[in-house]
RNA sequence: GUGGUUGUAGCUCAGUUGGUUAGAGCAUCGGAUUGUGGUUCCGAGGGUCGUGGGUUCAAACCCCAUCAUCCACCCCA
């Protein structure tokens, strides 16, 4: 039979110890801070159902869903039609009804709304898990990866939305990393798209915006016109475009150019009060106002958060945003939330790449018995099990290799001390000890290795 | 979905204008050293040259297709 090369699917990945110790760091130093701030976890299925998914990302996100194929004989309830006219789209929903999780925002909002008479609110929950995205991988893309998100829902406030900027602080601080926290609202959004009355053009308007460092004005605006915006729409938002100052300067221009729209000057307010916190309790990292950030989550309805390293490229690190209706979609209308979600593995590839990771010893065996026979390892096992009563990893070698060969495999696990007791120390009651680092050997008496040991 | 890059040993890569049996370093295993690792020395195993066609007396090398990969765009963590 003809082996098969290992291997697996594009975009996953497979982790090492050593790369172990460098995730979990930065799992546990996130989540200490959610703990800090009176967060609670909770985790969700890795499959939902489709319904649960589908509209809730935008077209987009519905084609880089994971769609689970049903069990059975499935294409017993297939569609014919679809079937013979090869139209994959309507075939799918016929033959899946389940799909891989594509971020904990969602799920977190059945859960909310699925749990709501155990849940007392404002819930403040966090959620450690990985989701899937059927996207092109490339740098800082994968199919598979960890998010930790942080939500609040059920309360309004904007305090909230300050909480989560403090925790980003607060994590990133530290991490010991320097992040640009951008800022936009959701209603700023809409209400310059309802000045120029063209609310339905705004994801291209944003997007057009954005490119302006890189194209320039000239070219934005050929854009805008390129995407069937009229003349005087365009002439309308030059001054959103070449919108500069700090951000309080942006505000103030904003409530003038705004001031006809409602929802625009409540889009400033909200800002207006985040800022207003913010100048109260001072965050080390530097926050901007950029109107350009629109997100592509469908959901967001306030406040939109994005945070970028300053010293490495690689996308947005962290993200997330208000919404206001997300728990409606499932029968719960009128309960607010503002969460944030950190992107754990670009985190990883930003430390990674400044190399800024504490250097701390893989949390392994500190001592290792030699096996020099059955006789000395029944010996051993007694003593083995007292060192680990008192707390030490230990481990016995399981065959009585060559020493050379078990010392060799002391060395590889960087094993601090390797103990060797053959028919000498068993007569005398005392241990060999080796220190592997300085090459010292002490005699030890058994009874005291727990203590020699500990130091 | 669009454009480009690269596919040779477990890993990183050499491989001349197409020319005999495709190489190196690292890693692995064994020996030098039967109760002592890291250094050193010696040796061994490991390859459908991504896959399938084509051109040629002859292809890792040229041509076509295909798959995979990485990167950029789009979008996103």
């Amino acid at each position: 039979m003809a082996t098969q090369k290992p291997s697996i699917p594009k975009g996953t990945r497979d982790f090492s110890p050593e790369e172990m110790v460098k995730r979990n760091y930065i799992f546990d130093t996130i989540k200490s801070v959610f703990k800090r701030y009176g967060y609670q976890p909770i985790e969700t299925p890795a499959m939902e159902n489709l319904s649960t998914l589908m509209g809730k990302y935008g077209e987009e996100g519905d084609k880089l869903l994971f769609k689970v194929l049903n069990s059975g004989d499935f294409l017993e309830k297939a569609d014919d039609a679809h079937l013979k006219g090869k139209d994959s789209l309507k075939l799918t929903n016929t033959i899946s009804e389940k799909g891989l999780r594509y971020d904990l925002t969602v799920p977190f909002a059945r859960y909310v709304v699925q749990h709501r008479n155990e849940i007392s609110f404002p819930f403040k929950r966090y959620q450690v898990q990985p989701v899937w995205r059927a996207d092109k991988p490339q740098k800082g893309r994968y199919r598979e990866f960890y998010q930790c998100d942080v939500d609040v829902i059920g309360s309004d406030s904007i305090f909230n939305e300050f909480e989560l900027l403090q925790i980003v602080d607060d994590v990133f601080n530290k991490l010991n990393t320097n992040v640009l926290i951008k800022l936009n609202n959701r209603k700023i959004l809409s209400g310059i798209a309802e000045i120029i009355g063209q609310a339905e053009k705004i994801v291209d308007i944003t997007v057009a915006i954005d490119k302006l460092d890189k194209i320039g004005i000239e070219k934005v605006n050929a854009e805008l016109l390129e995407k069937g915006l009229p003349k005087e729409a365009v002439q309308k938002i030059q001054p959103i475009i070449l919108l500069a100052g700090t951000n309080s300067e942006k505000l103030e221009k904003l409530k003038k150019l705004l001031q006809n729209s409602e929802t625009g000057l409540k889009g400033i307010n909200e800002l207006e009060q985040l800022f207003g916190y913010l100048s109260v309790a001072k965050i080390h990292s530097e926050v901007e106002l950029d109107l350009s950030l629109a997100r592509g989550l469908n959901y967001y309805t306030g406040a939109i958060i994005e945070v970028k390293s300053k010293d490495a490229s690689i996308g947005s690190i962290c993200g997330g945003g208000r919404y206001d209706d997300l728990t409606g979609i499932f029968g719960m209308p009128g309960v607010s939330g503002v969460g944030i979600s950190f992107g754990a593995d670009r985190i990883y590839d930003v430390l990674d790449q400044l190399n800024i990771f504490p250097k701390q010893e893989l949390d392994t065996t500190k001592v290792l018995f030699i096996n020099l026979g059955s006789d000395e390892q029944q010996f051993c096992l007694p003593i083995v099990s007292i060192l680990r009563k008192f707390g030490i990893n230990t481990e016995i070698y399981p065959e009585s290799d060559k020493m050379k060969k078990q010392m060799a495999y002391a060395d590889k696990r960087s094993i601090p001390f390797v103990v060797i007791i053959g028919t000498n120390e068993m007569n005398s009651g005392k241990a060999m000890v080796k220190n592997m680092k300085s090459g010292d050997q002490n005699e030890v008496i058994i009874n005291e290795l727990s203590s020699f040991l500990s130091q």
